[in-house]
DNA sequence: CGCGCACAACTGGTATGGTAGATCCGAAGG
DNA sequence: CCTTCGGATCTACCATACCAGTTGTGCGCG
């Protein structure tokens, strides 16, 4: 992922950059669905704009692996890929293993306000069963552990491999229950952190992020054309 | 990194990709060192092609971090910069553990021979001093190892990873001693690997990316033009 | 009725002209 | 001599026009 797309804006703001804002926004909440058809005339039309930075917004769009480029035919959303969702979580996991394992290492209880400020309001969201809410606290919470460990440029590699996924979240399978699983998780993941208890916590680690499997047949199941494998 | 660069072509190829591949190459190879500045229209008029494709190229050298685009300004070629190089080896060394973990799992010999071939290829080229050589074959044992492991997709996070790093390996201050050096490593974690004992395996993996340090604070002493902080 | 070919209507790729912003440099004023 | 201001000259950005493939369709022929 490029600077430009991470928040480090030193740059001015570009119409090619709000181009490509706008559609990843459209892609990732699925309001543009796997394999709706983009047009660069049609595009640039609909926001007023020429050819151009749509096109700068393809290239961009397509190097994230979020549409595909087919020359001289069609520009498409891409489609869900099982074994790529499967091969980002393998990057995830042993990236988040090693972040624990040195937020276990540096651990000094500075940010338990923090932790614990976090785990209400995830618990609240899961109370109310606020899918869009929750998803962001727990974006959060891995950020916070990613501070813990001093790592925090980490975190972009954990969201970069996360977007992948966001859509599967946003199909709003996640049932009250699995948020509650999550929430556990996360519970049990500072709760480790706090006691010092490395082998533990990177267990628990492994066994969250391995709850992807479920949601992912769900996902599979439901929406079988959202999937290209 | 996008499909594109990485080998799987199904699409035509186009200007763009040209220009695009030339620049890539002109930069690792360090024909363009950092701080280089680069124009639409020079590069344009040099590969005589119009600025359209060039500016492509541009953008696609920008996602993956080998230049700046200055809006307005100008677009140079990235300098090296030591904490990303370093926040990169974190993530390398997270997911070669990874890797070398599952591959420890999973060996069952089959690649003996190509394992014992890669490093005779290593001896000979470290023999020889040919450093050219030498990166190569030192790609191939680490994609030997995603073999083992079964995740032969990997290789693509720790090649993309290793861009970074490809620059400082072309300063070629990788000295006979230091080449011996990564070539024992090699020779030991094949062994670890055969010997089944993980922790070992493990630790030798840590020990041999570790290694960057020197030749990091090497080349900042002897190019501290080429970097950035 | 069915098959094939040609043409029309797309697509993305390329070339080029013009615009706004940033920088640099020199001249005018302190 | 130093500071400042203004314009010349860069830059990347955007719009438009044109080009080259791809695809789908419908007409004509077997």
């Amino acid at each position: 992922m490029s600077a430009a797309t991470l928040g480090l804006e030193t740059a001015r703001r570009t119409t090619a950059d709000d181009v490509f804002e706008r559609l990843r926004a459209d892609i990732v909440s699925l309001r543009m669905p796997p394999g709706t058809k983009l047009s660069e005339a049609e595009v640039a039309r609909k926001f007023d704009v020429s050819r151009q930075p749509v096109r700068e917004a393809f290239i961009r769009l397509g190097n994230l692996n979020l549409v595909q480029i087919q020359p001289q035919r069609a520009t498409i959303v891409r489609r869900i890929s099982r074994s790529e969702i499967l091969e980002a979580r393998f990057i995830r996991t042993a990236v988040e293993v090693e972040i624990v394992r040195r937020a276990c290492d540096a651990y000094d209880g500075s940010r338990d306000g923090a932790f614990k400020s976090n785990l209400e309001q995830q618990r609240a969201a899961v109370q109310a069963m606020d899918s869009d809410r929750f998803n962001t606290v727990d974006y959060e919470f891995h950020r916070l552990i990613c501070e813990t460990a001093g790592c925090e440029f980490a975190f972009k590699t954990i969201a970069e491999n996360k977007l992948y996924v966001d859509r599967l979240c946003m199909l709003s399978l996640s049932s009250k229950a699995g948020q509650q699983e999550v929430y556990d998780d996360h519970v049990e993941i500072f709760e480790r952190l706090r006691a010092g208890d490395e082998p533990g916590l990177i267990a628990i680690t492994r066994l969250h992020l391995s709850r992807l499997n479920e949601t992912l047949d769900l996902a599979q199941k439901q929406y079988p054309d959202y999937f290209e494998d």
